[in-house]
DNA sequence: GTAATAGTGTCTTTGAGACATTATCTA
DNA sequence: TAGATAATGTCTCAAAGACACTATTAC
């Protein structure tokens, strides 16, 4: 009883962005021990009076110079298993930020350098620490989110077509998707989408409408992922 | 850059069952400063060499002695604002367990007393600290995840009848649902119950058949709770 | 013109919800 | 017997998916 220990506090943070028609995840090739030379989720410890989140979004501007109000950041899970980190027990808080298509991150203080890499390109057992596991469940989580709240628009430049949107989609989901069904369906969603009024032209074909994204934090119905509902 | 300060780590418990008819969460009345008196979540500290899960776990079996893997215990979110505790900057990992309705609990150690309380009773800025923020939190995550996962039978005994399953669904949805479409669903969905074989004749009517929950972890396609669509 | 993409319409199937009907118990 | 609850069946409507068809661009 009333025993207090005291540990250390971080943040990391799985950013994942659409680039090259892949998805990505932006990873730091670490530049100081443990872990040396490996990629590894960026993040970074939580400072005396800052809250969690707000941690999240310096790291986030620090290590990538990007905005977080461009994207989507939320809280993902937390992370203390005693052995995770050797340098003694660091319980790390993971968020989950959607960002549009950026230009390339800059390398951090402490980070040998930054890179988007698509994220079925890594094998088990490629990151530091625990952070396999902290990316899968953001997958996990952000496959999810896709399902039943607009969140696929935080991919997205401020003014997108539906064709942008339904690649999205295409991509976290690993799937393709009828045009026309998808087209019908989003556009059809109370809210998820507000047409601009502008068209653009793209390499081939009609040009597309443009839209922003709509008030709607919820889709109802939702959209569905198709699930291996096969028992071979 | 370089500044590491150890924080308190603590795990709180928002612990949910259905008892006389009601989703009841348990709380604990503070015998300790600060907020002495007042209702609070069950928790306590993280010890050194303690993962998270296996902290809430043991929070849960000395504050209740309740044993955790009679219904279902999931990370719930991680509240850190720097003022969120007067006695310093403690982080805490809140756990959402579902029960079965079980004997009352007893009092912990520290905690002037222990009980189940209907959740629709509490009063805003009537629990300490955050715990109304925490609860309400663990509510919508119980609420959200009957629509989509089986866990609706943790709040039930091993073995159930549908009309048991149904009633939890109504007491944490605050709706009411139609037995028989709910009776064709719920029998219906793949692995969510598995018949037992036996009856179970109640107060009045014919008797209804015993279930155990099955094997699915995600139900497809989801049970949906109605939602206010309309738009005044 | 052709190729390509955007967008609309139609049909079929599936599931949700309303509700009738039958089954089996207690009082 | 009446009354209550369990379980099944039927109907209607809404949404998903398959896919034909039209629209508008580049070449």
């Amino acid at each position: 009883m009333g025993i207090i220990v005291n540990m250390t506090i971080a943040v990391d943070l799985v950013l994942l962005t659409i680039r090259q028609s892949r998805l990505q995840v932006l990873l730091i090739r670490r530049g100081i021990p443990p872990y040396e030379g490996q990629w590894a989720l960026p993040g970074g410890f939580v400072l005396p009076d800052e809250d969690l989140e707000e941690a999240a979004r310096r790291e986030l501007r620090e290590e990538t110079g990007l905005d977080p109000a461009a994207g989507h950041l939320e809280q993902l899970a937390t992370y203390g298993a005693p052995g995770r980190d050797p340098r003694g027990r660091v319980v790390a808080v993971a968020y989950l930020a959607l960002l549009p298509d950026l230009p390339i991150p800059v390398a951090g203080s402490d980070a040998a350098g930054a890179a988007w890499r698509p994220c079925d390109e890594l094998t088990r057992g490629e990151l530091a620490f625990d952070h396999d596991q902290i990316l899968a469940d953001g997958l996990e989580r952000a496959r999810a989110k896709l399902e039943y709240t607009p969140l696929a628009t935080a991919f997205c430049p401020p003014e997108f077509t539906i064709a942008d949107l339904r690649e999205v989609y295409e991509r976290v989901w690993r799937t393709t998707i009828d045009p026309r069904n998808f087209h019908r369906k989003v556009t059809g969603a109370d809210g998820f989408v507000e047409p601009v009024g502008r068209s653009v032209a793209r390499d081939r074909g009609r040009p597309a409408q443009l839209f922003r994204r709509g008030p709607a934090r919820l889709l109802h119905p939702p959209l569905l992922r198709p699930r291996d509902g096969d028992q071979p």
